[in-house]
Order: C-alpha cells, then structure tokens, then sequence
DNA sequence: GCATTCTGAAGTGTACACACTTTCACGGAG
DNA sequence: CTCCGTGAAAGTGTGTACACTTCAGAATGC
C-alpha cells in the first residue's frame, strides 16, 4: 500500500479536473436567472461568466444551452446568450398552464395518494404555518412550492412533477412578490388546509374547485406583482 | 470593391466556419432520438456522431444537452449521453399530462379563437380526410399533431403549444403505431371533426368532452401500441 | 480454477486556440 | 449636424488537445 499512487500523490496537482463542472455551473446560472440576477434581454458575456464561476466557456455554454430549453435563457445565433425578456403575456401563459397542470395533480393526488402520504402534507403545512412567523417571502415561497410540489408526486407522475418544477422556476419571482402581500400570505394559509382536507376526503371536485379558487385569485394580482418585479429588478432592492 | 475581399479570397478555404453548427446537428439528433433510431438504454458515441454528422464534438455535446432537459436523452457522469429508456410508466405519464393540456387548449379555443382560425381548422381536417388514402402513417401522425397544435394555437397561449409539442415529440412513436390501426384512424377523423364543431359552436364543455374522448381512449390503447413499439426497435422493420 | 491486480485502449470532461462576426468609436464627406 | 464608411477591439462558434475515468481482458498470485 505504501508505494501506490491511488489518486494523486502528494505533489501538486496541476487541476486535477473540476468533475462535473456542468452540473455545478448548470444549477448557479439557473439560479441567477430564476431571480433575474441578470437584467432582462442582457446579453450574457460568456468569458466574464466562466471567469467568475471559475471554469472555462466550455461547460458555461454547455449549461447554457439546456437553460435555452428550459426557457430561462434565449440565444440570438452570432450574438451570444441572453436572459429572457420580461414578458407579461408569457407570465400569464405560464400561470394558465400551470393552473391546468395543478388540476391534474390534485385530481391524480385524490385518487392515488396514500392516506400516510396525504396526512404527511398536512402535518408539513401545519409546521409551516406554526412558524410562519419567523419566514421572510423567500423561504415561504419555498414552501408554498413544495406544498405544491408534494401534491403533484402524490398522484405518482414524474413528468407532471418535473413541468410544474420548471413552471415555477419562470414565476418564481413574482410570485415570490405576491406571497410578500400579507392578505395574500393568510389566504394562502387557508386555501392550502382547504386542499388538503379535500384530499383527506378523497373529494375530488372539491379538491379541484379549493385548487381552481386558490391559483384563480393570483392571476389577477400577478399583474401588479409583475410590475413590483420590474421595479425591483432595475432599481435594485432599495425601494420595499 | 475590386480589392475587397469580402468574405473570401479565392483561395483554399480551410474550414470557414460552418454557420449555425448545433442548430443543425440538435434538429438531426432530435430527429433520430423521437424516432429511437438509437436503442433505449444505449450509449451515445460523441466521437462517432460528431463524426457521423461532420461536425466536432464540441456542437454534437451543445445539442445533446439540450436534449437531456427536453427528456429525449440521458446523461450518466463519466459515462456518457445514453437513448431513453423505453419506459411505460413514462409514457402513461406524458398521456395523462397530455390530455390535461389538450382539455386547456379546447377550453382556450372554445373562448379566444377567430370563427376564421376555426373554420380553417376544419377545412384544413377535411383536406386531410379526403386525402387519406394517399398517406402513410408517418404523415397522418403529422397531421394528427398539426391538428391539435392548432387548437393550441388557437388560444393564444404559446407555453402552451411549446409544451404540448415537447411531449408529441416524446410520444410521436407510439401514436404513429396508434394510427395505423385502421379501425382507430377511422375513429380519429370523426373525433377531430367532433372537436371541431363544438368549437365553432363556441360550446366549451362540448369540446372539453370530445377532446377528452379522444384521448382518453388512447391511453387504453397505449400499452399494445408500445408492445408493438418495442419490437420494431429491437427487430426493425421486417415484422409488420 | 478463481479472484485480484495490472495495463492499455476507448471515451468523456474541460481547457484552449483561432477564425469569423458583431459592435462601437472615430473621422470624413455631404 | 447628420450620415455613412472604416478599422480595431470584443465576443461568439467550433475545432482540437489532453488529462482523467471507465472498461475489458491479460497477467499474476493463491
């Protein structure tokens, strides 16, 4: 044993290989670009971009190229990557979208879910309201998303679980805006006990309808919330 | 402009860049994922597809990215680009997440779309039927998807549309073997007309129920689709 | 004979090189 | 003063190099 060089010797290693760097890279752009870190429609510097994440262009353009897909990046062919617009009609589509897809987790959850797995989501949402106190909107955003998150792999369908995911990483911002409302905050509160009961009594309709009530409402405030996002995004975070 | 050479001399041009590389190569290996003409499960060689495709490595590696977010490829670390996996679970999944989408878009037609876009709609059904004995099955896939991205269209929601066209891509194999049963194409040109109808009678619940008839017998039907799907990757085209 | 270690080839992951395109500032002509 | 070339700098698009990982099979030890 002592004379095998397993991985490396002591010397130095010269950089010895990241290991999965796009991974890394994939996820830290994607976050930047789910909170519009970057401002919308800049154009993306790729070198100054791996300079900062400590890679080369290589696995940057590589994760870039899957945030296109995703919808989090547009790319312009011989001008580089861009964060996406600020686009209210697309916002509003994608709350549209997911309001069908909500339906369809609660109807499969009611259906399918284990009653162990439904009693769970309630005791987990009883814990978030217990402490709701000590949350800021980030960490209940968060929270709100995997309430709804839950529900979705309940009904035992991966492909609605990963959509509402990528879904939600596009609104995330205004949302986030919107759970910042204090009415709102308690409403939501309610509206998620609401849904939850529904399950506990296999209530399918009444499940959808709580659902329905709960999503319906936040598109009419999203058009205030996107306009609070606007102003964040190009005034910094001074003005609350 | 005798002295300017513009984009290049006359002379031996060694590799002038090849203008819009992954577009390119991401339609082409799109193209060969939706239609497994790689085996579920199996490593992707990039040498041998950058290759194949005339390109480096570098475009071929962009695409396939891509194509990991969009669920038509797998990446293992240090492994490699891997084909899908043939899951049937996955498949049931996409068709109930497709038929939630489909129940939006009718609900969305049935309330935004122009009696023109309508109408065309149905002259543009009616031209496929009266053709139908001119087309294969591959084309009358075509047409099927044609016809229900329309009605997404149709309601102005493009997430929409993105959405439902990334999910035909996903299950394009197995409706293709759908709509060779004779018995269903058949079914299938009443259905759309059926849908279309209720569109033009702006009656949304009518369409709602016609859309979902149609799919939802399909998903009955799905397993044998995949049944036969299976043999055709692992034993070509030879057993009809 | 069987397990273990070694070894080399194949192939991925990332850095880097370089040609081409775009952009922007500058300067001259109208 | 505006408008159009012009040229250089910045930046993207893609090919290439090379280190590291994995895998299969041979060689070795028991």
């Amino acid at each position: 044993m002592a004379g095998t060089p397993r991985k490396k010797p002591i010397k130095s290693a010269p950089a010895p290989r990241a290991a999965d760097s796009v991974n890394r890279v994939y996820a830290a752009i994607q976050r930047m670009a789910v909170n519009f870190e970057f401002r919308p429609e800049q154009r993306i510097n790729e070198v100054e971009l791996a300079a900062t994440l400590g890679v080369s262009r290589t696995p940057v353009r590589e994760a870039l190229n899957r945030l296109v897909i995703e919808g989090l990046i547009t790319l312009v062919p011989n001008k580089g990557f861009y964060c996406r617009p600020f686009d209210a009609e697309q916002i509003i589509s994608l709350f549209e979208v997911r309001a069908a897809l909500e339906r369809l987790s609660v109807e499969l959850a009611a259906e399918r879910a284990s009653d162990v797995r439904i009693a769970e989501l309630m005791d987990f949402w009883n814990g978030v309201r217990a402490n709701r106190a000590a949350m800021d909107a980030e960490e209940l955003t968060s929270r709100d998303e995997e309430f709804h998150i839950r529900i979705a792999a309940m009904g035992g369908n991966p492909e609605l679980v990963r959509m509402l995911e990528s879904i939600n990483a596009r609104i995330r911002f205004v949302r986030r805006i919107e759970i910042e409302n204090p009415l709102r905050r308690t409403t939501t509160f309610d509206e998620h006990l609401a849904i939850a009961e529904a399950l506990k009594a296999r209530d399918r309709d009444r499940a959808v309808s709580c659902m329905s009530d709960h999503i319906g409402i936040s598109v009419a405030d999203a058009v205030a919330a996107m306009k609070e996002g606007l102003a964040r995004i190009y005034m910094g975070r001074i003005a609350s």
